[in-house]
DNA sequence: GTCTATACTTGGATAGAC
DNA sequence: GTCTATCCAAGTATAGAC
């Protein structure tokens, strides 16, 4: 994906096309425009890892195993770019306000599968009920996006892998508020 | 700045000495290319803004002085679009190696100046004790550089400004921790 | 559905007048 | 130091042959 090596800015109709092998009039035949395709391009992304990160929320039951799993999640789309497609249609999206739209619309989920993720993972805990989840999404995603951004630009990724590693030893502590929230039963406390 | 308004991608030369009510030619005379304009734009927003962190972070003594600092500069950066400028140049130097390690070079003070913030909040701290702070400014520039772009993509930064207000409610949970850590002298116990 | 050819626009960059 | 004029490269998009 010319996206994901090239950014936004080089992600024109004759790179594009240039990387698949084809010919520059087909981005046009078959999407009728570039942001057309790039969308497009964010969709297939988007609908891939949101599965990837559905099945992989089956997995969550504390707080510990919240971040082990983001953890994982995490160095599978640096490796495969795909957070980058989204950071570079998010910054891209400065030059056009009709994309913008289109692809907040396509960010939403993202936010959505962050709280129940979340949720999943602070279920009927101490924490839950002492701060609202409302905001935490919103940081989830946001950090995730800027670490990729970061990490991206350095060329190397170790500050954001030790980040995980790190939260990952604060989680426990956590899981002892409440360890016996989950055997209370598997409805929603709040 | 056109940065801001357009984003790296709509910073033309043309663009921007026309938002300047200047002519184009004059951006090669001064500068030799728009991208060393683009490092000159982002110098001075560096400069500028690490200027005021550091008159800003006389008044961190704790926890929640340091969460409340944080949410008054970043509605400060958001007004006046300078994380914009950041989030952008790291977008836009996906299409360009070079312009990526200058942009590296100038992001690593804004990480020295999350740091010391952060040392400066929870100095002496039990948590400063008990967990390494070496991953946690790479962690708030990244959340920083996230959240501005998710808020500016959806044109509303209340859930940004509601994190931060969340984020200050929890903030005097870890003062309680250690109280006394500030009256027992300025030296750095780590 | 994919190609070539082409029209048109925008952008980077330089030369030279003032 | 700023302007006009200009060149060339790259980008978007369409028409039409195959």
């Amino acid at each position: 994906m010319t996206l994901k090596s090239r950014g936004f800015h080089g992600a024109s109709a004759r790179a594009i096309a240039n990387e698949a092998g084809v010919n520059q009039a087909l981005v046009f035949y078959h999407f009728g425009s570039v942001a057309e395709l790039l969308l497009a391009a964010l969709d297939e992304v988007s609908a891939r890892r949101l599965e990837r990160y559905s099945a992989a929320m089956e997995a969550i039951e504390s707080p510990a195993s919240l971040i082990t799993l983001a953890a994982e999640i995490f160095r599978e789309d640096m490796d495969n770019g795909d957070i980058a497609v989204l950071a570079e249609m998010i910054a891209g999206s400065s030059s056009n306000p009709e994309l913008g739209f289109e692809v907040a619309k396509r960010i939403a989920p993202w936010k959505d599968f962050a709280r129940a993720a979340i949720e999943a993972g602070f279920a009927g805990s101490a924490l839950a009920a002492l701060v609202s989840v409302s905001e935490a999404p919103q940081a989830a995603v946001a950090l995730y996006l800027g670490l990729e951004m970061l990490s991206h630009l350095e060329g190397d990724r170790s500050a954001a892998t030790s980040l995980f590693e790190q939260l990952a030893r604060l989680a426990p502590l956590f899981d002892a508020i409440s360890p016996s929230a989950h055997a209370t039963g598997k409805g929603d406390t709040r």
